[in-house]
RNA sequence: GGCCCGUUGGUCAAGAGGCCUAAGACACCGCCCUUUCACGGCGGUAACACGAGUUCGAAUCUCGUACGGGUCACCA
């Protein structure tokens, strides 16, 4: 035995299999030609990421439009970091805004699919057994170097404006020798494996990068870690292996990653792998005191998908407002297919936008109302009730109270509207929108707009009071406001007012305002006579009386 | 600091040397429609970071500057 073999029987004695044997187990997928394989490998280090979501999105719809598939694959190779239910967190996340997931991780418990297990910290003896391999072939070695060997040469590089890192003069136990290792190990020190990198930094790679287009870098010529000292792969090897392993076309990541991808290519290179498309999405920013910066878990509630969850947007709205960032031309193409499937939506990786969108909330916002307006009030019941269940318990009693109520209050300007209103944006809204509908939430306001004098308002509601009917349809409704308005020298029509506005103090316009005071409190509400409809009769007198004593 | 990437209205963006007198959407403003609000219709304000160069011609190509972002771990 060499000094190589020796050394690899040292480090790795328990490792008996060889590349070959898992190289038989994970066969090529039999996948129609163009399809691609995508995936996200989330680290379960705390809740669903926005930025996470984004991403899984884009390797979904990637997968999707070309009969591919996804799946979830756990990065928890790094124990110090895990958080409790993390997995379950993201997993049951991702599904719950629609990311249907084929294979990896479905749940926080279940896994799917021949080319598991499908979490890093379960493939330890895979990635062992392909070191094992690249140390027989002098493609890595064990390096002994203590935190603070690396902290002290890291000093003297800065001090001597080098760069930093395990790098070419620097990379100290790179030629170590069988009996050096062994005596080291005698001794219980612990060690790393690191490659011994081939490269140069005289050298230039370049890579199409599928989003962000021709890249081009220095070759990787740091002699980086492969395997920490628990024997636990870093994210750099455990990612060539898998996605080898698990045969990923597009690797479709943040673009922090940008700057490993030299090192990516060269272990895949080294390894004897085919080198997978990569494609690195930017960030979703936030603006911070005037400046853009990328959206923190530290800091924004939003980086959190969860707050989406709490402020009642539908995730199908969230979804809609990221595809537009995702694709240009989404938005076109929603316009010309209101009604499809955003899944039909036919994707493409170079209609992504290069650098960080900026989070816009009032984008969202206009996604989501234009979403809940063409729902049918049973609908919108069912998710106001869902989410009002889950985040205000008080106003789900409200609302369930008398669900034929709630229902035929969430039908106004919607079932039988031609244009139904664009209100909500998000379910939260909805307790202060609907609040007049609701003894425990209604608080009478009686103040009138300046135009309209209280004595004519007082003699006009007193007037209405005796012709409303509540089984008046709306047009015979407005009739009677029409009707009674010549009484206090009011307009029954708006252009006659607007001709003559001194012959008038006001027109029926006015009227209905006042009206719609006394019933509800506010100037704007949804059509008036549904509302009184749904109020019912006595309620509506009972509004009517109580404005008409405050006059 | 080294290495990458980026910069078109307030925001998202179209744009591949002449079709750009620079699209569209959101937001904002005005008008019309209208019982209110909303929807809808019509219109408006508002942008190629800066400087050189290449070219008959540059938002588009090159270089430099500025600004922004990312990255330089036994974290992912």
């Amino acid at each position: 035995m060499d000094n190589r073999e020796l050394l690899a029987e040292l480090l790795l004695p328990n490792i008996d299999k060889t590349p070959d044997y898992y190289e038989n187990m994970y066969p090529e997928r039999n996948l129609p030609e163009g399809a691609r394989v995508t995936r996200v490998a989330p680290s379960p280090t705390g809740y669903l990421h926005l930025g996470t979501l984004f991403t899984s999105l884009v390797n979904r719809i990637t997968a999707t439009s070309s009969g591919g598939v996804f799946y979830t694959r756990i990065e928890d190779t790094d124990k110090k970091r895990e958080v409790e239910g993390g997995i379950e967190d993201i997993i049951d996340g991702l599904w719950r805004f629609g990311i249907t997931i084929d294979e990896g991780f479905i749940s926080g418990s279940e896994q799917k699919g021949i080319y598991g297990p499908y979490q890093q910290s379960h493939r330890a003896e895979i990635y062992q057994t392909y070191v094992k391999d690249l140390i027989k072939k002098g493609l890595a070695y064990p390096c002994f170097c203590t935190a603070e060997d690396l902290e002290a040469v890291r000093k003297v590089q800065e001090e001597n404006k080098i760069r930093t890192g395990y790098h070419g003069e620097y990379a100290r136990h790179r030629d170590i020798s069988y009996e050096e290792a062994k005596a080291l190990i005698d001794e219980g020190k612990t060690f790393v494996v690191r490659l011994r990198s081939p490269g140069s930094e005289e050298n230039r790679i370049t890579f199409d990068d599928t989003i962000k287009g021709k890249i081009e870098m220095p070759e990787n010529d740091e002699d980086f870690v492969l395997l920490k000292s628990d024997g636990i792969p870093t994210y750099h090897f455990a990612h060539a292996i898998d996605d080898h392993l698990m045969h990923t076309t597009h690797v479709l990541r943040g673009d922090e990653w940008i700057s490993s991808v030299p090192k990516h290519i060269q272990l895949f290179k080294l390894l004897g792998f085919k080198v997978p498309k990569y494609g690195h999405v930017s960030p979703i920013m936030k603006l911070d005191n005037g400046a853009k910066r990328k959206i923190s878990k530290r800091k924004d509630p939003e980086a959190a998908v969860h707050f989406f969850a709490e402020q009642g947007y539908e995730s199908i709205c969230v979804i809609e407002y990221l595809m537009t960032i995702a694709a240009s031309d989404f938005e076109d193409w929603r316009r010309a297919n209101p009604d499809a499937d955003y899944r039909t939506f036919k994707f493409n990786l170079k209609k992504m936008s290069v650098s960080g969108a900026l989070f816009d909330e009032n984008k969202l916002n206009d996604v989501s109302k234009t979403k809940i307006a063409a729902m049918k009030s049973d609908e919108v019941y069912e998710h106001l009730t869902a989410w009002a269940k889950e985040f205000d318990g008080e106003f789900y009693e409200m609302l369930t109270a008398n669900s034929d109520f709630t229902k035929a209050m969430l039908a106004i300007d919607r079932d039988d509207a031609k244009k139904p209103r664009k209100d909500l944006a998000k379910w939260s809204e909805a307790k202060q929108y609907f609040a007049y509908f609701f003894d425990a939430l209604y608080t009478p306001n009686h103040t009138l707009p300046e135009n309209i004098d209280a004595a004519d308002a007082k003699a006009f509601l007193a007037e209405y009071k005796k012709v409303y009917d509540v089984a008046d349809d709306r047009q015979a409704w407005f009739d009677k406001i029409k009707l009674v308005a010549p009484k206090f020298q009011f307009a029954a029509e708006t252009k006659e007012y607007k001709a003559n506005p001194d012959a008038y103090k006001g027109s029926a316009g006015d009227l209905s305002t006042i009206l719609r005071i006394a019933i509800t409190g506010r100037t704007n509400t949804p059509d008036l006579c549904s509302i009184m409809q749904v109020l019912g009769y006595d309620e509506c007198i009972k509004r009517i009386d109580a404005m008409i004593e405050v006059l």
